[in-house]
DNA sequence: TTATGTACTTACCATATGGTAAGTATTTCT
DNA sequence: AGAAATACTTACCATATGGTAAGTACATAA
């Protein structure tokens, strides 16, 4: 059985779904120590102000995706990135991703989640049949984020509009488009 | 010259640009209303409530979208979409788009994009040179705005994390990225 | 000339928000 | 046992926020 969690972890994971859903303006801090049951100043006491907990959550996140990169074991590259992709897209942290990057005037003076888009560079120009400039594959990634990224923030409203019918073949259509992009680039 | 704006114009404008910039929770009434130059009681008075100005501004905005598309002269059905894609990329409409999916929770009980995506539905149903379902369709859409999106979202971070050198190569790779994309659905 | 509608304004209010200050209960170290 | 650190709490505050109520300036219509 795992053991129970600290309090700062506990915080910092609550703290990561409301961001994620939300976005930093969008979560009060009064809404995240609720769900935890505590009130807000214990929520202050460890991380000072608001901005710094949102800093905690996103060099936190940014470290859990490097190491689920790193972890992550198949026969080949291209079956180790889609597992990742597909890691990616179940969870929350790619909504997380968009709303540190679409506030980031709002609020980071620096970036939490370079470390994990270096991870990312590093294992495509690692095994990429073709060498490409760094540029090149950072426009990858972008594109595959991208391609993620709207699949997941869209399809509620995609159901909304046009009945839940569409759903499956969204995801039949998204998985396939996500080999085909992951085979495009490493072979 | 252009007749000056009516009131109610102007201060959609003004939303637009703020609400696709911070998002329906990250703008106050008072930021848009100091912007025009008028109280909040003058979006209020013709609004009525802050939601409503949010929905009036995404229901401007698909109608701007769609009118866009319908509008745009070019040789080829390829080249129409593509100056779409531009006029897309290069507007804040994305960044309004994306807000709106991600707040839908939040705000909307409605979907006021849906008549720009069929708009675009029904140009790829006439133009695709190998017929496809409207759920292949939808998920080519998605790809497209997913790509555009990160591109410009992610664009001031990457600029941010790699340098500004970085900026001339992603917009190359990006626009080619485009027009293979649109190569691919439509021939 | 009066009435009506448009486009606002000032005054006000209840609630939410981030944050400070000071105190408390419990565990851990010496 | 006493000191110190941990993990909180209650009390409080200034500011921001969406919204209501009532009034004003001005143009147009009857």
């Amino acid at each position: 059985m795992t053991p129970p969690l600290k309090p700062r972890e506990t915080y910092i994971r609550i703290a990561t779904s409301k961001f994620a859903e939300f976005g930093y303006r969008g979560v009060s801090l009064d809404a995240i120590a609720k769900e935890a049951g505590v009130t807000k100043q214990a929520l202050l006491h460890f991380f000072g102000t608001k901005k710094k907990l949102y800093e905690a959550v996103l060099e936190d996140h940014a470290a859990d995706l490097s190491a689920h990169l790193e972890a992550t074991e198949a026969p080949s590259p291209q079956e180790r990135l889609l597992l990742h992709a597909q890691f990616l897209t179940a969870s929350q942290g790619i909504r997380l991703i968009i709303r540190a990057l679409m506030d980031s005037q709002d609020t980071a003076d620096h970036w939490p989640m370079k470390s994990y888009l270096d991870a990312l560079l590093s294992f495509l120009q690692m095994h990429a049949k073709v060498p490409r400039s760094s540029a090149s594959h950072l426009s990858w990634i972008n594109k595959l984020i991208g391609l993620i990224q709207y699949h997941i923030i869209s399809l509620p409203a995609m159901i909304g509009m046009y009945g839940p019918d569409c759903a499956q073949s969204l995801e039949q259509e998204f998985e396939q488009t996500l080999r085909d992009e992951i085979d495009a680039i490493l072979r």
